[in-house]
DNA sequence: CCACAGTGTTAAATAATGTTAATTAATGAT
DNA sequence: ATCATTAATTAACATTATTTAACACTGTGG
């Protein structure tokens, strides 16, 4: 049996090193983010079993990390660091989706604890990093960035396999265009998101081979990626 | 075989944290609301199983919201939390159509009994969340956004479709006017409120391809779509 | 019956997105 | 390094979605 996967994001280097040392002793594998952003490339670069989020932290807070890691990933388990025991966060993170959360100081025990607790109760389920992706009579390869349809084969660029795996990961759900610009472009700008309409039209171009495919545009929110019948 | 999912809306955090823990220990998935206002975003967004509602909170007590629940889904099951053991609530909740209610304070074995008594009558019958609906000559989908008459398909935009979902899925009931911009404009304003009035007008002219399909006014209330024959 | 708030309807204004082509940047082969 | 090729961005203009405005109409209470 693998390790459980943790991502841990902590702005404070000294308190993030500890816990990053202190479980993986007790024989977890982790990655460790400094800021909200980083948390975001990294949950959409690899694949984590629980999430430890910092609440403050420059750049981007922890609530608004967590919304952003639950447009993608509906089910894994969050659990958040508060500097307080402040009722209002409590509440908010709760309306999130949180798992749990725990109060500074704790003990590296207590953490421990609720880490098992949560994974415990979420029944470790795994949702392993997908490669292909089959919807319609599509079949995505995503490291492959080829997308065949029958015994055609359609390569792609590394940007419209970027966007068509978020499209995949959550399909018939609305994509949110900045989560998609934050995560492929890096930066959610004007001409970046412009960019990325000019990719859409792309993909469409490529998902007209099957009808019953569609990119569906949620104006002011996103896309979603749609399949009939 | 998925866990049985349940929208928890109580007001005091810590009952309600104390309440989400347990359950999900016993096995189910939960999402916890602080009041009525998210608890009813929260089961317009999300599918449930069952409602847990406080009766007693700020903003909007659990009556009204159970009340605007109903609209959206008639099949639902309510448990509610009273405080007192009042006469009157429990009266007043089950004409509501609440499936039963518990007195504070109660053990979290007794909620869980009463749970798990529940889903069984009620056949644990996961009201998955509807893509098609059909009415008179139509045949509506939600997620492709499209409604179709014989063989027309008419595209709709995203806010049409949101609110044609509304009101299918209290087709024959009034659809609450602040109800309706609340889940869909996010909030119940002036200028949200002539948006909306010109958009049922959109959708009643596409409507006009079958007579017997119609939406109706009812004064400061809302609208309803009803069936004729 | 009148006054008035609520609603119906259409059109204008604004903002977002679709699309294609031109430009720039990156990559790869010689 | 130079050129050729491909990818990605920017620009320009077209189209569509949504909101706001304007004015007509309707139901209700006094």
């Amino acid at each position: 049996m693998n390790k459980d996967s943790l991502l841990i994001v902590e702005d404070d280097q000294n308190l993030g090193q500890i816990l990053k040392e202190y479980l993986e002793i007790k024989g977890f594998s982790t990655r460790l983010a400094r800021d909200g952003e980083e948390g975001l490339q990294e949950f959409n670069e690899h694949d984590f079993d629980l999430c430890i989020l910092d609440i403050m932290m420059p750049k981007k807070d922890g609530f608004t990390l967590a919304k952003e890691i639950r447009l993608l990933n509906k089910q894994i388990p969050i659990i958040f660091l508060t500097a307080k025991s402040m009722k209002e966060d409590t509440i908010q993170g709760f309306k999130i989706g949180a798992d749990d959360y725990i109060t500074k100081p704790f003990s590296m025990e207590e953490l421990l604890l609720r880490i098992s607790a949560v994974l415990r109760r979420t029944g470790g389920i795994k949702p392993k990093a997908q490669n292909t992706f089959e919807f319609g009579e599509f079949r995505f390869h995503y490291h492959q960035q080829v997308l065949q349809i029958g015994s055609e084969q359609q390569k792609l660029t590394s940007k419209e396999s970027e966007l068509l795996r978020l499209l995949c990961q959550s399909i018939n759900q609305t994509l949110d265009r900045s989560v998609a610009l934050k995560l492929i472009w890096k930066d959610d700008s004007y001409f970046n998101a412009r960019s990325m309409d000019v990719y859409i039209a792309k993909l469409r171009k490529h998902l007209k081979k099957d009808e019953n495919i569609r990119i569906i545009t949620i104006h002011g929110e996103g896309f979603k990626l749609v399949s009939f019948k």
